[in-house]
DNA sequence: ATAGACTATCCCGTAAATGGAACAAACAAA
DNA sequence: TTTGTTTGTTCCATTTACGGGATAGTCTAT
């Protein structure tokens, strides 16, 4: 009843709870609990003196004033959004939750020397990552960071920035080869079995191999499709056939003669890997100190 | 030490901190105790891991960070102004404190009954009346509306509306008048006492005359300069002299012979009576509906 | 130099917001 | 229709913020 002035914290809840129409949803953006969201919002519609949204336990419609009410708090979390990343881009000491997705074997195998001395540097960052082959939704699951690799989507909504060019080569085991004897074009893979790495659909990717100005390009025969470059790896190392590996994963399997450079001459196109970040007017400090620290140790390996 | 969002509201108390350069005024400003606008700060300058002013007792200095923050702290607080407008100008039931200036004659004389019929019918407004003669400051005092008679101050922060327009006439008592043979024409005023209108600094005002053609102007002689009419009108019927009153103001003492018209043929040129208010995006309803209901008022009468 | 007037901060009893859990309503699937 | 799941609300012990008053620090004026 008492004309109290509104709470531009309440406008941001209100925004939250219209863009994620559900009380529940808008409480997990905000990360609070569903009861104070419910409460706060039938005190926001209390001192407003009129409902904002008609509410059903299953669906939320807005009333004509909680319409033209949302317009204005959205300019409102807009520019307190901007702030946030303002102060986060400021942080003179980074610190923070910080979401990242990347390849398993990419962790592993590259950043992890990298990873164990990121966190020893920055005390008051809390390192999260998710090391899921899925494509993650960076805004939706409210990642910092992502790297990918290979080609990328257009997204507006994201950036992208380069971090490393691996190259990348054919290979396969000393006992593999002593029974099927190693190619001399790729033209005789097709009497090999080769491991050949899977899409997201399950499809096996082409394999695009140059020497020279002559190319070749083909999905080559085998039976066996998968997702990790570490099970291929290993598979090789048990003579299952051929297969694709970055240069630098199998070096150390090369120099201990587990396994042989197959088409040597024949160069593979280069697989980058970008650092993928929901685009925002200020970078946030912790993320920047990660890309800065990722990149400095991908630069001296 | 934890990494806490950012409220909103404490961005707008920065914002009003900076403003006003001042926590006191600042707490006036958003009417909360003192105490609670230096812990917030506290709290906000430690959740953001860096001061925004440096605090003597006496003198704020804004931090260099503190001045990038402010400016976007401002942005936000402009929105919530806006919302909260926008808000106000939507209740249908119009409510809160309205705070109102205008002349003590005006209120006393001319609205008087407006002014009852208004709380009447609007019970959940609580109305809030400065009839000192003092020029209020509108946005600085935090009033809704005030009422100022004659020439206004061109002020780009303010918008008027035209209220009413008051006709003045001259008047003395019979008594006087009986000592004083009555003027014929204003050049005989020298040999009257003339009870002046004061300025905001002392001075009396010009009286300006018409008579077809015919125009006069000239401070008047005389010993008593004053500015309130109704003290003016007293004098005039105690015989002080000849002054000048708003028609309808004398209506009734005319009728009872208690008070004569000097010079009927001369006119002055009429004074209006403006309702002046802060300029804004949207009008608070309750305002709207004082500005209504005494247009209403003036109208009927 | 000294008194006076402000100003920001601190203290602490009180009041209000919080959040985990239980609950009821609304829909989907069987 | 019934069962199961999801969503918004309510309850209440606990925590947190509030705000009136007191304190100490800083500048102005005499």
């Amino acid at each position: 009843m008492e004309q109290t002035n509104i709470s531009a914290d309440d406008m941001i809840l209100f925004a939250a709870i219209a863009e994620q129409a559900s009380l529940v949803r808008a409480a997990e953006q905000l990360s609070m609990p569903k009861a104070t969201v419910s409460r706060r919002l039938g005190h926001l519609e209390e001192t407003l003196g009129q409902k904002l949204l008609i509410r059903t336990t299953r669906r939320l419609t807005l009333t004509e004033f909680g319409e033209a009410f949302l317009d204005h708090c959205r300019r409102v979390a807009e520019e307190v959004v901007t702030v946030q990343d303002f102060v986060r881009s400021q942080d003179v000491q980074p610190r923070g939750r910080l979401r990242v997705s990347m390849p398993e074997d990419y962790a592993r195998r590259t950043l992890s020397r990298a990873l164990a001395t990121f966190i020893e540097a920055y005390p008051e960052i809390e390192l999260e990552l998710d090391l899921s082959s899925r494509l993650v939704d960076l805004i939706g699951e409210r990642f910092d960071l992502a790297i990918r690799m290979g080609e990328l989507a257009n997204d507006s909504t994201l950036v992208a920035r380069k971090l490393d060019e691996q190259h990348l080569g054919l290979y396969a085991s000393p006992i593999y080869l002593a029974l099927h004897p190693a190619p001399r074009h790729p033209d005789e893979l097709a009497h090999h079995a080769a491991l050949r790495m899977g899409a997201e659909n399950g499809q096996a990717l082409a394999w695009q191999l140059q020497h020279g100005k002559e190319e070749w390009q083909g999905i080559p025969p085998g039976r066996m499709t998968l997702n990790s470059i570490s099970v291929i790896q290993q598979l090789l190392l048990d003579g299952a056939g051929i297969g694709m590996l970055p240069v630098p994963f199998a070096e150390e399997d090369v120099k201990k003669k587990r396994l042989v450079r197959v088409l040597p001459d024949w160069r593979f196109p280069s697989v980058t890997a970008w650092a993928v970040m929901p685009m925002r007017r200020f970078l946030p400090s912790k993320t920047r100190a990660f890309l800065d620290h990722v990149e400095n140790a991908l630069r001296l390996a």
